[in-house]
DNA sequence: AGGGAGGCGCTTC
DNA sequence: GGAAGCGCCTCCC
């Protein structure tokens, strides 16, 4: 996107309203996540009222100072799983920082004991753990 | 198990 | 302006 207008070279890292408002309401929700807790993409979504895919979006594009501060890592995908598309370097460093926290994760990437460790973001929680465990 | 589609929003053509 | 492709996902077949 090129900057044509006044109020574009004024802000020039100004995106769309939209986009903007629900980065920061990822990058806050993330950050509530206490230490040794875990929350789903899909979890924020739902209770966003967004696709899982934006919070992955906002999760995945980071600044370097977010990532250095934010505790990206207590997000995983679906089921307590940590997600399979993503770099496997990243993946470790994901799976490293959980295990400091306490957090149990199997070979296949599963956490462990979900239940006892899953933060709940908000009030509705409409994920499917019938086959978690 | 593996692949396709989907609500959206971004980027590029 | 608008179409097409893409996405640390998720659901459904």
């Amino acid at each position: 996107m090129r900057p044509t207008t006044i109020s574009s070279l004024l802000m020039p890292k100004q995106k769309s309203q939209t986009f903007t408002r629900i980065r920061a309401e990822v990058i806050r929700l993330v950050s509530l996540i206490p230490v040794g807790k875990f929350t789903t993409y899909g979890s924020i979504a739902i209770h966003m009222n967004v696709v899982p895919r934006h919070v992955a979006t906002v999760i995945s594009r980071l600044t370097e100072e977010e990532s250095a501060t934010l505790p990206w890592h207590r997000v995983v995908s679906t089921n307590a799983r940590i997600s399979q598309n993503m770099p496997i370097e990243i993946a470790s460093v994901q799976q490293a920082r959980l295990q400091v926290e306490g957090l149990s994760i199997d070979a296949k990437g599963y956490i462990k004991n979900a239940d006892d460790h899953f933060h709940v973001v908000g009030v509705r929680r409409e994920i499917r753990w019938t086959d978690a465990d």
